[in-house]
DNA sequence: CTTTAAACCTGCTGGC
DNA sequence: TGCCAGCAGGTTTAAA
């Protein structure tokens, strides 16, 4: 159940413990797979990259499959050739002479050739990736100013894989309290500091949870948890409903938005502005 | 156009 | 223990 940092780092563990190495074993659950199993013994992963929340794993002989974990899947790494007992549904699973990575739960997986996987339906809308090292607060406040996104409510936008690619419904609470920004608010509507605060924690945010790991500790979501590091990233407000603002103390409030839950701080990121004029 | 709601993928937890 | 309802960090599709 992840979002783009923790693909990131899936990617990243995935290909430390894999990469330039053959492979001695390719399975895939999807029955539109298997023919491909045969053709991969003996090739190469010659790299696992992420593009928002999914995950490509590029072999030498010219195909890349294509992975999205949804909700539910998750990678593990095991010994070479072991399958850890586990509740879950195993659906890929790549063995190399001395690591196997394996893939469960997940449904949405497919192989292309690697010339044509950007045109993957999903791919090909995807707005740049807010993790890529290239982005900066430019180009987020350019994209923030485009007539495509402008009038949209950030509530909404900042799910929008359109927009920037990796952001999730646990950022989007973080980032818009980070830049004390009501979900209601749109960026045609925000002057310039509220666009530049904005743009800034789209940066920053997202590559805090990357770089640190680790959340809530009360919280049950997991996945790739870091522990108690002290720089561990914790979640300010999502989940926090009724607790106190860590900024200004008052009670977080939980609300609908674009159907998905969200935290905020009423008095840090009040919504009586979304109609200011603008400038 | 934007926004909302429902459906679907699957796994886990809490309650009876 | 067993079953079921409800929820989940996502995405797509249809409808409003």
């Amino acid at each position: 159940m992840p979002e783009g940092p923790e693909i990131r780092r899936a990617a990243d563990r995935l290909a430390e413990a894999v990469a330039g190495r053959p492979l001695v074993r390719a399975w895939f659950a999807f029955p539109a797979l298997k023919h491909h199993e045969a053709g991969l013994v003996g090739r190469r992963i010659e790299s696992i990259t992420p593009r928002g929340k999914a995950l490509l794993t590029r072999f030498d002989h010219g195909w890349t499959l294509y992975s999205h974990n949804q909700l539910y899947g998750t990678w593990k790494i095991a010994a070479a050739g072991e399958r850890p007992a586990t509740t879950r549904s195993l659906r890929v699973a790549l063995d190399t002479a001395d690591r196997s990575i394996l893939l469960y739960s997940a449904s949405d997986v497919s192989m292309w050739p690697s010339s044509t996987v950007d045109s993957h339906p999903f791919l090909a809308a995807l707005g740049p990736d807010v993790l890529e090292p290239g982005l900066d607060a430019r180009e987020v406040e350019s994209r923030l100013g485009s007539p495509r996104f402008r009038g949209r409510a950030l509530g909404s936008l900042l799910l929008d894989q359109r927009f920037l690619a990796g952001m999730g419904n646990y950022l989007r609470s973080e980032v818009l309290f980070d830049a004390g920004l009501h979900p209601a608010r749109r960026p045609r509507d925000l002057d310039d500091g509220e666009r530049g605060r904005l743009a800034g924690s789209l940066l920053a945010i997202p590559r805090l949870s990357y770089h640190t790991r680790g959340i809530a500790p009360a919280d049950r979501m997991r996945d790739d948890y870091l522990g108690d590091a002290a720089d561990a990233f914790r979640f300010q407000v999502f989940g926090r409903e009724g607790q106190p603002c860590p900024a200004c103390g008052s009670a977080i409030a939980r609300i609908d938005a674009a159907s998905r839950r969200l935290y905020l701080c009423p008095r840090c990121q009040p919504a009586d502005r979304a109609a200011a004029a603008p400038r």
